[in-house]
DNA sequence: GTCTATAGGCAGATAGAC
DNA sequence: GTCTATCTGCCTATAGAC
C-alpha cells in the first residue's frame, strides 16, 4: 500500500502469498468452508505462520474486501456531493458497472458468502453502499415501478460476475447499454 | 408431497418445524455458519432428534431444494421438446423468471452459500440447468454480444431476490419487459 | 419418537523454542 | 519470522435408555 501501489513484486511475500490463496478458498468454498490449515497447506507454510502475519482469520476477509468497500464509499461520497441535478442516473451505473468489473474477483468472492454477508464491517457496509446507489439510481421519490426498474439495472450490472472478464471488458458498452435500457422503460 | 400437496398443515410436525429452521437459518448464516444444535435449539428440540428425522446434516438441504430442482428439469426437459422453433426466448424468459419468483425463498438460501454450490446434487446440478436455459434464451450458436444479452437477461431476473415478493408480484410484467430488452438491443 | 451421554475429530487460537 | 506443541471448545454423528 506504501509506495508500490498497484505494483505485483517479483518475489510474492509470504503475507501476499496467503491473502492470495486466502481469496482463491474463500471463493470456492466461502469463509465458513475454508480452514486456516487448508490455506496454510496451500502456502506451504503452517497455521501459526498465517497468525504471525495476521491477529485472526476475520482479518484475512476484512484485508482482501478493503480496497472494494473504500472505492464503493468514494463513489458514494462523490455522488452525494453532486446532488443537484438528477438525471445523471446513466453515468452513476457506469460508474459502478467499472467498480464492479475493476473488482470482479473480490466481488466474485462475497456474492455467495452468508457469512460475509452479515459481517457488519463488510456486508452490511456493502449492503448500505449498494443501497445509496440503488437510490441513486432511482431518482428522488421513486414510485413503485421506478424502484423496481433500479433494481433490474442493477442486476444487469451484477450479471458480470456470471462472464469471464475478457467479455465484460469487450463488451462493457453493450452492458452498460442493457442496464440503462431496463431503467428507462421498454 | 403426497395427497397434501401445497397445503400447510394446521398443526406442523416435528419434521416440518425442522425443516422450516433449517430453511431460515440456512439463509440467515449458510449451510456451514448453522449447526444442527442452532437448529434443534430453534426448533425446541435436541440433536438427536434431528437425526430421528434426517440420517444427516446434508439431506436437509437436499429435502429443501429438491422441489425447486425439480421444477427446474421439468422446465428444461419441456424447452427441450418443443426444440424446433428458436423464436420463443420470451417465453422461455417468462417462465423461467415466474418459477424463480415461485421458489424465491429457496433462491434465497441458495444464491448466498459457497457450501451449496459446489455440492453435486444442488449447486452443479443448477448451474448445469441454469446453463441450458440460459443457451437456450442466447439462441442456437450465439455471437458473443447474444451471449452477454442472454447473461444480462438473466441478471434482471435473478435481481428479483432483492425484491419484496409483493413489489415482484405486481411488477412481473415490468420486469419480464426488462429482461426481454436487455436480450434484445438499445 | 425422543432423550442423555459420549465418541472422535478438527476448528481457531496461544505459548514459547529457535 | 517461522516453527512445534498444545489448549479449549464446538462440531457431526452414534449408542443405547426410556
Amino acid at each position: 500500500m506504501s509506495r508500490t501501489e498497484q505494483v505485483v513484486p517479483l518475489t510474492a511475500t509470504t503475507r501476499e502469498s496467503i491473502l492470495a490463496a486466502a481469496q482463491r478458498l474463500f471463493t470456492e468454498r466461502g469463509f465458513d468452508g475454508t480452514s486456516l490449515r487448508q490455506i496454510a497447506d496451500a502456502v506451504g507454510t503452517t497455521k501459526a505462520a498465517v497468525y504471525y502475519h495476521f491477529p485472526a482469520k476475520e482479518h484475512l476477509l476484512l484485508e482482501l474486501t478493503r480496497p472494494w468497500l473504500d472505492a464503493m464509499s468514494a463513489l458514494v461520497t462523490e455522488i452525494r456531493s453532486s446532488e443537484r441535478d438528477g438525471c445523471d442516473a446513466e453515468s452513476t451505473l457506469a460508474a459502478y458497472l467499472d467498480l464492479f468489473v475493476e473488482h470482479l474477483p473480490v466481488l466474485h468472492m462475497l456474492t455467495g458468502d452468508p457469512a460475509t454477508a452479515n459481517h457488519p464491517d463488510i456486508g452490511r457496509r456493502a449492503r448500505t453502499l449498494v443501497d445509496s446507489i440503488q437510490q441513486r439510481i432511482a431518482g428522488p421519490e421513486p414510485s413503485d415501478t421506478r424502484l423496481v426498474r433500479a433494481a433490474c439495472a442493477l442486476g444487469v450490472v451484477h450479471s458480470v460476475a456470471t462472464l469471464s472478464i475478457d467479455l465484460v471488458s469487450t463488451h462493457r458498452n453493450a452492458i452498460l447499454q442493457a442496464a440503462v435500457d431496463a431503467l428507462s422503460d421498454g
